[in-house]
DNA sequence: CAGGCCCCCC
DNA sequence: TTTAGAGGGGGCCTGA
């Protein structure tokens, strides 16, 4: 139940700030060239209170101009406070002005700060039966926090309102008590007025030590206990701190007494309002005055929590060194002979093979584990040659094989010359179904579903014969819940397939043009080290510029670019692309850093390491294809990622020119779906509109543009299309309005029309959006279109922040992982009828949503279409797939 | 050797 | 003034 009595305290510098922020990319400038951004923010502010809030009583506090009790600590710090901006100089009588206007009393008081008044009267008025509502940073919430008393955030640039009583703050800050966060904020300083903690000591670190010792003082005071470096800066900066949490400390003792007649909200005066809004030319915000629109207070949601416990976990079992006397060891060939005779009548075996420790698919077999049986092994060790033995049994495809990450064994045998047969149940795999984000270590899983603890103390032989124990007995369990989800067949046909698929993909390798990258990596290396003495001389200094601290500190500190500096989260400099682009119209260094990052970020990562790559055993690159990394469903590519290698800009596309056919009469083929994301929307969604734009194979982003931007179709502009470009890839991504206003370097106001008239025009999308945060809400996961889910446990958190993830995931993940799942038996299929026609053509790459072939170029009439067909015809949606195919002697010609 | 940062891809 | 700001990956470097 509402009180009757709500009283709304606001910090006046607090918003002004925050508006000043909100607008440093795109100020407000009126015809006079005055900047009316912090005023236009502070009464958008206000406005929304008063009409959304319904407030009873309302009082704005200003610091004083006056000294202050903190002014005697303060002085050594005074050099430190920034500047005030000019557009707030000039705006706060202007502010002032319009809060009189409204008959809002400004409260001030000689010696005390904003925060001291608001923390005094929160504690008067809650006596008195008032809901309070404070409009302060997080630091004064926490000082005078009660139950009546709650933090008001307003909404901010298409964020919802906020209102947080002590269990969402503390919640937010991950501690324990909300009076804690004045001691973090002590510990790291306020960045806001550049008062110093602890340097180094960042937010982690802060709320770390909060956690452990409680308070400033406690932490200054145990500092013995603490390490190493963290040690030093405690007692070297402990009294810092303290001084620190001491300016950051409000009195709640302020001479001032709460006038319910003075403060109570009788509605603003027009007349004084309308010429300072017609003076400022704020043209929307008077009408707002006038209106009396209201909305009623929604009532507080009363969240649920779910307790996720895991499966019911038994208890491990503790593992001796002493094994099952079941586990054997084989020493002789006649040993082996029998075991494979054996082997060759079972209907399923868990198989595990060792190998050396040689890199890039030069691995050698060392040791075999095999287990047919519960609780039963046997191992021995084994040589290639020795390996011909179990070729009966292996090859044999009426005999099952389960494996935790099955498809080394499938290369190792295949490098012996054996093609393993069978119906493959990986246990790794299976488990990245059930739980996608979660560890798939076969010691974590083994002892959640088996209460079956490996070992880790003991010989290689040993552990072989205890995983492939837990191998074979998991396949049972995985497999029953495997089929609770209703991923039995995701499993069988789709998943293991692509294990073959992957497996003979890595096998065969992609051709590697060593003299074209030898030739690239001096001719950068030479850009390099030009742009290096230049940066250097620039500089003034020498420095590493591949070293983000140093960078920063030579940009912002020495250099001192950019006006006010970005930080990243702990405290360093943030110096990423984005950031540097800004400031390259200001200084030639930063052009050339930008340079020098490209020339060395091409010559380290791609054209100097994939000749490392190379297999001595047949000249090629072996990726290895990760199957259960992604979240979401794609796989993953590495040593090397073949998956990221440049496109977009000229010096870096010229990499792919190295990525040539295995030898003479040979050609590289690419096939990549077209725009797959999008359809698979548009499908999802059945959004009319854009499966007709899709069935006419009209250019999507254009046709976008045209509803978007009510134009005719002729009449895009590349600009228009660009923006809805980049829309249709905000909207697949639950990108908000400033992220896209970010990427087009657009206003804020302007991305968020754009995104308003995108969801007028594609309501199936919005509808989609919804259906789908609603459906993740109740379930908490999501699925793709073949029933792979990601679970999304904090859908309903009650952190925005925490939320927001789950929710942009909760759009994203069945798009992503559905074109996932597409192209995943498109390959599945290619790879099978290849193999089944003994072609010579190979599938040697996949890179999302394209596959790469080693064409043999006889082939390529019936290669080019059958994989075009097998591609779009992998999964039918409500829209048709495209896709688009390049051949040449070249990957990048092959695009 | 992990974490932070950055940047390459889809 | 904010603990952000688009999803999914991987690699390199620094500093403990």
């Amino acid at each position: 139940m509402a009180a009757e009595k709500k009283l709304f305290l606001l910090d006046a510098y607090a918003l002004i700030y925050r508006a000043h922020f909100a607008f440093t990319k795109n100020p407000r400038i009126n015809s006079k060239g005055m900047n009316t951004s912090v005023v236009f923010g502070f009464t958008n502010t206000l406005l929304e209170v008063l009409q959304k809030q319904k407030p009873t009583h309302i009082g704005v506090a200003f610091d004083t101009a006056a000294p202050t009790f903190r002014d005697e600590i303060f002085e050594d710090y005074k050099a430190h406070r920034q500047e005030t901006p000019e557009d707030i100089r000039s705006g706060i009588p202007i502010i002032k002005q319009i809060i009189r206007g409204f008959n809002i009393p400004i409260l001030e008081m000689d010696g005390y700060e904003a925060d001291d008044i608001i923390g005094t009267l929160s504690r008067q008025a809650e006596k008195r039966g008032f809901e309070v509502f404070m409009m302060t940073p997080d630091k004064d919430f926490g000082q005078v926090v009660s139950e009546h008393v709650k933090l008001y955030k307003p909404a901010y640039m298409g964020n919802a309102v906020d209102i947080l009583g002590p269990k969402e703050v503390c919640e937010k800050w991950d501690i324990e008590n909300v009076s804690q966060v004045i001691d973090i904020l002590g510990l790291q300083g306020d960045t806001s007025d550049n008062i110093p903690g602890i340097p180094g000591v960042g937010p982690k670190t802060a709320a770390e030590l909060v956690k452990q010792f409680g308070t400033v003082e406690k932490v200054v005071k145990s500092a013995d206990k603490l390490k190493g470096k963290l040690k030093e800066r405690v007692e070297q900066f402990g009294e810092q701190a303290l001084l620190s949490k001491k300016l950051a400390t409000i009195a709640t003792d302020v001479p001032i007494e709460l006038d319910e007649e003075l403060m109570a909200y009788r509605g603003p005066d027009k007349d004084v309002l309308a010429p300072i809004f017609e003076e400022m030319e704020f043209k929307t915000l008077m009408s707002r005055v006038i209106s009396t629109g209201s909305a009623a207070l929604s009532s507080p949601k009363v969240a649920q929590l779910s307790m996720f416990g895991s499966n019911e976990t038994p208890a491990p079992i503790a593992a001796g060194e002493q094994l099952p006397s079941s586990y054997s060891v084989l020493t002789s060939e006649n040993e082996m002979k029998s075991l494979a005779e054996k082997l060759d009548g079972v209907k399923e075996f868990a198989i595990e093979i060792l190998t050396d420790e040689a890199e890039h698919f030069d691995f050698k077999p060392t040791g075999m584990a095999i287990s047919y049986e519960g609780h039963q092994a046997v191992y021995f060790e084994v040589t290639n040659k020795q390996l011909k033995i179990f070729e009966p049994c292996i090859v044999n495809p009426h005999i099952a094989k389960h494996g935790h990450n099955i498809k080394l064994a499938l290369l190792v045998l295949k490098k012996a010359g054996i093609d393993l047969q069978g119906v493959l149940f990986d246990t790794m795999i299976a488990h990245y179904l059930i739980e996608p984000e979660a560890s798939h270590d076969l010691g974590i899983i083994s002892n959640q579903y088996l209460g079956f603890q490996l070992s880790e103390e003991i010989s290689e032989k040993d552990q072989a014969l205890q995983r492939v124990d837990a191998v074979y007995r998991l396949k049972a369990k995985l497999q029953h819940e495997l089929e609770l989800r209703r991923h039995s067949l995701l499993m069988r046909d789709v998943e293991m397939p692509l294990v073959q698929t992957l497996a003979s993909m890595e096998f065969e390798g992609v051709c590697i043009d060593l003299q074209a990258l030898s030739t690239m990596s001096d001719s950068l290396k030479k850009d390099s080290d030009k742009v290096q003495s230049e940066i250097y001389k620039l500089a003034g200094t020498e420095f590493n510029i591949g070293s983000p601290k140093q960078l920063g500190e030579i940009l912002f500190e020495k250099m001192k670019l950019g006006g006010k500096a970005k930080k990243t989260r702990t405290g360093q400099y943030a110096t990423g692309e984005d950031v540097l682009l800004k400031l390259s119209e200001e200084h030639d260094i930063v052009r050339k850093i930008l340079e020098y990052r490209e020339y060395e970020k091409l010559r380290s990562t791609y054209v100097d390491a994939l000749p490392r790559m190379v297999s001595q055993h047949d000249g090629r690159i072996h990726s290895d294809f990760r199957q259960a990394v992604a979240a979401t469903g794609r796989l993953s590519s590495n040593n090397p990622n073949l998956q990221n290698i440049p496109i977009r800009t000229e010096k870096g596309r010229q990499i792919r020119n190295a990525f040539v056919p295995r030898s003479a009469g040979y050609k590289l083929l690419s096939a990549d779906y077209s725009q797959i994301e999008l359809r698979i929307a548009a499908s999802f969604a059945k959004d009319s509109t854009m499966i007709e734009a899709f069935r006419n194979r009209r250019d999507i982003h254009a046709t976008t543009a045209a509803k978007v931007f009510k134009v005719p179709l002729d009449q895009v502009t590349p600009d228009m299309r660009r923006k809805a470009k980049e829309v249709n890839f905000g909207i697949l991504y639950g990108s908000t309005a400033f992220g896209l206003s970010q990427n087009l370097g657009i206003s804020r106001t302007e991305g968020m029309e754009i995104i308003e008239s995108y969801f007028r025009e594609f309501p199936g999308i919005k509808r989609y959006m919804d259906d789908s945060i609603n459906h993740a809400r109740e379930k908490e996961y999501v699925e793709t279109i073949l029933g792979r889910r990601r679970y999304l446990r904090d859908i309903n958190s009650r952190n925005i922040t925490t939320r927001g993830f789950a929710e942009r995931n909760a759009i994203n993940a069945p798009i992503q992982g559905s074109a996932a799942d597409i192209i995943k038996i498109a390959m599945v299929n290619i790879q099978r009828w290849l193999y089944k026609e003994k072609l010579r053509t190979r599938m040697i790459l996949q890179v999302h949503d394209e596959l790469v072939f080693d064409l043999f170029g006889e082939e390529e009439e019936i290669v080019k279409p059958k994989v075009i067909e097998l591609m779009r015809t992998a999964v039918l949606l409500d829209v048709p797939m495209e896709v688009e195919v390049g051949i040449g002697k070249n990957w990048l010609e092959a695009h």
